[in-house]
Formats: structure tokens, sequence, C-alpha cells
DNA sequence: CAACATCCTGGGAGCGCTCCCATTGCTCTG
DNA sequence: CAGAGCAATGGGAGCGCTCCCAGGATGTTG
């Protein structure tokens, strides 16, 4: 007894351990691991010992040791590639991360948060993903070629994207219905008449970026408006470019009479160089964004929109990735969430 | 030779181990755990060998096992309480995230991101953190009350504070200079010629809000105006505040020429209400708000405020808390962060 | 050339847990 | 009442790593 005393307080501040609360309760380890993974196959009084014993010595399981005989991580990481500032501008990323903790925040999974922004960063992701430190990947805002989803396929990695590749995206994914949206906002465009009505589009080498676009050409032949390639200026999502693709339509295209921007943000740009250029918002030029970002409510005249829901992606997404961890398959999954035009002034 | 290829082909997907690197070099365990972690006492040759073995299996390591025996998790979380939605719309937190991220990365610490809403997901993060299942932990937006700081303290966890609980705060922090910030703002409405000069403060059991509301009386005083109680409206940061309290205001003080909300976005608020009220601004009433968020570009007219740097704030919290973590000590450290007032439209 | 530092190196012990099997003490059958 | 069947239990083995110490090789000194 002394020896295991000593063993025990050797140093002051360890804490316990299985064998410790086994020791306590009077039972072996055995039984201690039962109760604490709620394994069936324990008498209801040795279970009620354990606990007691448990919440006596504050017990809680060393997660490193579990690990290691399991080799499971309970932890999911949420990779957001963060080339262009966007996570602080665009609240997207921070609803999606919401979405996603509050899912995981029933169960015992912990989130990791990794941020890509360089070359040197996504190497380390790659070693990282390889050495199996998560049970599953999280990842919004994909492009098509990206290398590191190609790795996720190889090692067989659970992992669920926010934002296809393409339409036959393999992998599992969450997907807001941005053709659906899209289209939406430029018949509402149509239907008020406008016949030049432009577009800026997010970056190409996002599938959402296209359907986005896609969505305008199809509202566009529906409302019997040809498709003008002059109409159609390349953005990258943020204000910036929202900005300069506004100027160089205004210039290629002075009669253009309404805009539709694939981003909050690229509207937000847009609006500021038109009311720069004296045109007056709705009345000479209409614009509808795309997000439902809090920006569109605070520019000058407020927004009108495509909502998508973003924190239900990341619950979405959370969720699905948990049943593939939970249950891995060969065939995955998707969701489409709808969108929803939200009308405001612009437009 | 035969067993041992049986041991390691068992499960054909098994990642290599120290030991299948030290056998493939033809050295000991000893020797590889060593060049793994650039510990000295190895020859060149030695190292070369081994560096060629780990390259070859690929070899990563075993970060559970290595934190079983060390009990170091390399990781830190964290904690954001998010009670009120501010995650999505103050993209404060955003940039907090990304400074610490940014600061982490060159390091290979891994950042768990832990979000807290409800009573029941604080009582999850002290079981959690009481398992000493971090290195260390980073809190942004603490309460003045909030226990789980005393437990952070008690159970002597490396810590970093985003905003200090008071101006004796024990641990280490990271504050920006609230006080400051504030007093150049109203500062600059009174040098305006502004006299009737009311506040929006933030939740005053945070030690911020109370900080920007000494500085605004700082500057009254200076300026030679008298500090009227009924010029104080309390919110809690959030835009639904800043125009219910805009209105209580304009009710009970009509004549106010001028508003210093404690953020941005109540700043917005207040604008939102005091243009629905037909005061013009700035003339009628000049509005400066706090944080300079992208909102504050965005309103009409755009915002005044006070720029504090949340990026860097993350990043000198990192910085903090890895050198803690390093070298822990009775002793902890502050840093308090520049704020600059950033003029635009709207005083 | 003996005696002793110094530098490298290999590998045993052990971190705290889960997995699994042998063992125990029952109850239930024929 | 013997034997089978079953639920509950204890504890050995082992996950992959770091720590540390003994021991070999090499160099240095009087």
């Amino acid at each position: 007894m002394s020896q295991v005393g000593d063993k025990q307080t050797r140093r002051g501040q360890d804490r316990p351990t299985l064998e410790a609360v086994a020791q306590l309760a009077g039972v072996g380890r055995g039984t201690v691991s039962r109760v604490v993974n709620g394994a069936p196959g324990v008498s209801d009084q040795a279970r009620a010992v354990v606990e007691r014993a448990i919440a006596e010595l504050g017990y809680v399981p060393n997660r490193a040791a579990r690990t290691l005989v399991t080799s499971r991580t309970d932890a999911v990481a949420l990779v957001i590639p963060e080339t262009e500032t966007r996570l602080a501008s665009e609240p997207f990323f921070a609803e999606i991360i919401r979405g996603v903790a509050s899912e995981l925040s029933d169960t015992d999974m912990q989130l990791l948060l990794i941020l890509v922004r360089t070359a040197q960063e996504r190497e380390r992701l790659a070693t990282y993903l390889s050495g199996h430190r998560v049970d599953g990947v999280l990842m919004v805002s994909v492009h098509s070629e990206d290398p590191i989803v190609d790795l996720l396929e190889r090692i067989g990695l659970p992992a669920v994207l926010g934002g296809r590749r393409s339409e036959l995206e393999p992998l599992s994914y969450v997907n807001p219905d941005n053709l659906g949206g899209a289209w939406a906002a430029v018949r509402h465009l149509a239907r008020q008449g406008r016949t030049r009505i432009a577009t800026i589009t997010g970056p190409l080498d996002m599938e959402g970026a296209r359907s986005r676009l896609d969505g305008y050409r199809r509202a566009l032949e529906e409302a019997g408006l040809p498709f003008v390639e002059e109409l159609v200026g390349n953005g990258d999502f943020s204000e910036e470019a929202g900005a300069r693709v506004m100027r160089q339509l205004l210039l290629a295209q002075p009669d253009l009479d309404a805009v539709f921007a694939a981003s909050d943000l690229m509207a937000a740009g847009a609006m500021r160089v038109l009311r720069q250029a004296g045109r007056r918002i709705p009345d000479e030029v209409a614009v509808v964004g795309f997000d439902d970002s809090p920006v569109a409510r605070h520019t000058d005249p407020p927004m009108t929109t495509v909502r998508q829901p973003s924190e239900e992606m990341g619950r979405a997404m959370a969720r699905l990735l948990l049943e593939e961890i939970a249950a891995p398959s060969r065939t995955h999954r998707q969701v489409i969430l709808t969108t929803e035009l939200v009308l405001r002034d612009s437009a």
C-alpha cells in the first residue's frame, strides 16, 4: 500500500488514472474502462461504485492514451484556405465555423482549425493529414484543381467539402443551390424590365462561381435576353475586384441597367463605383449581391441579395462527416441547401 | 525476419513507426528519436542515414504516443464565448483567429477552436481544461466574473486573455488601448465644437467597455464639458442594442449633437435610427464607432471609428502564450496595443 | 601505455489506455 | 444434481513514443 501510495503521489499534481479509480472502487481496470465508455456487461452495483470513485477523484480519461491504442483521435479538422484575407471580410467563414462547432458540441469531437495561406502551409497540411492526426476533414472554398482534396481521396480520410469541385464531385459535400439563387436574382432583375444585365463572377475555378454564372445565363435565356459576353466580368469575390470589374464594365457597356454580383462584397464594391460614377441605385442601375452578409444591410441603399444558409451549411457538413466517420463507406453523400432572394432597396 | 514482417504488415495500411525507421536505417530507436526531435548527440553520419530512412518510409511521428509520455499536447485552445451571435457579425473574432493561426503556423502547435454558448458547454469546457488536454489557453471577450478564468488560474494552465478583466488583471493579457482610443474619438468630437456628446457603452461587466466609457469621460473633462448621466446609454456591442439605446437617448436628450458608440455595430444601429429620425449625419449629429470593422466602410455615410488592431492582437496573444508554455513562470505579461482614430464622414 | 574523459549509441522501462481472453460464480436445463 | 450456458470480471499484452542509463568507441593526458 505504501508503495502504491508512493507511486501515486510521486508527482503531486498527477492526475488520477484508470488504475487509481479501479483501486479506489475495488474493481479491475477493465470494469472501470467499461463504465467510462458506456460498454455493456457491467453490473449496476459495480457501475455505481465506479461512478462514485470517478466523481471522487475527478477522473478524466487521458485522450492520448486512448488515441494511442484505438487510433481514433476524436478530432476533426476544418480547413480554410485563406489566401485572400477572406476569413475576416466574409462572415461566411465565421458562420461555417459556428455551424460546425455547434454540431460538434454534442459530441466529444474536438475542432481543429487549420488556416492555409502559403504553399508552405499546404505542404505542412499534407504531412499533417497523412499523419492521420484527425478522424476527418472539413474543407471549404475548394478550387477545382486542389491537390489537397486528391490527397484526401487517396488516403481515404473521411472528408466533406463545403462547395463541390464540379457537378460530379465524388466526395461528400454540402452545397448551396448556387444556380437556383443566381437564377432567381437575375429573373428578378429581368422582371423589372432590365434588359442590359451585367454580372460580376467569382473565380471561375470554383464550381460555385461557375454555377452562379450558369444561373445568370439561364435566367437571361428564359427572359428572352441575349447573353452578351461583354456584360460578364471576372472577379474573385473581393470588394476590390467588384469595384475594378464594375469600372471596366461601365467603360465597355455604359448603358447597362443592372448588375448581378456573385458575392455581396463584390456588389458593395460595384455600388461604390456606380455611386462615384453618378448612377442612381436602383433607378438607373439595379444591383443584386450573393451571400446576404451583414455588409448587405449597410450598403447605400441596402442591398438586395441571395441568402445562402452558411451556418446551416457548416452544420450539415459536420453532420455528414460524423456519419462518415462512424460508418465509413465507399458511397458518399450530397446535400444541397436552398437559397433565397432577399429583397432590399438596391434592386 | 518473417515474424517481424508479419507484424508490420498485419494491417496493411499501418503507418511506419520509429522502430521501422530504426530498422531500415540500421540504428536504434534512441538515435532515430534524437534525429526526429533535433536533439544533440548524433553523428552526422547517423543523422544522414536516419533522415534518408524517414524520407523513404514517409515517417510521421505519432503524436498521441509522444503526448502520452511527455504529457505535452502540442495544442492550444482558443476559447470564444459566443453568446450573442457575435462571432459572425463581428469580424473582430475572425481577425483574432487569423492572428493566432498565423503566429502558430510556424510552430507545430495545433489550434483548437472552442465556442462556448450554453451553460452546458461551459461545464464541458471546465472538464476539458482540467483534463489538461491542451498546453495553453487563449480566451477572448472575457467578462469580469468569468469562473472559467478562475479555473484557469487554479489549475495553473498557461493562459493569455484577449482583453483583461480589470486593470489589475493577474493573468497575461493583450489589450487594445481602449481608454486612449475612446479618448481620441471623443476629443475629436469636442474639437468640432460638439457639446452634447452622448455615448453608447458596451456591457459594463467587460473591462473594455468600462475603459471606453472612462476615455469618454476623460475627454469630456479635458474639453471642459460636463458629464451628463442622461447622455450615457448601456448597450451590449450589438447593432440592435445600438438602435435601441439611440432611440432612448433621442427621446431623453433630443438636443444631443454627437454620439460615441463603443462598437461599430452599435454605431451602425445608431446611425440607422438617427437617419430614421431625420437627423443629418454628421451635420446635426456626429457619430463615431469603435473597431473599424468592414461595416464601418459601408454605412451611410462611411463611419469615423477607432481602429483596434485585432489581428495583431491575436498574434500577440499567441506569442505570449507560446512563451509562457515554453517557460512557465509565476509572473505574467501584458501587452497594450495602440488604437487609432480613422476619420471618415460620420464625424 | 595505462587511466580516464568524452562522445555516441542501443534498448529497457514505462506513459495510460483498450482489447481480449481466461476465470469466476451464477442460473438454467435434463 | 451434474453439466452446460451465460454474464460479469480481472488483468496481461501492447499501442508508439521519450527518457535515461549502461556500455562501447574514441580521444586525451601524464
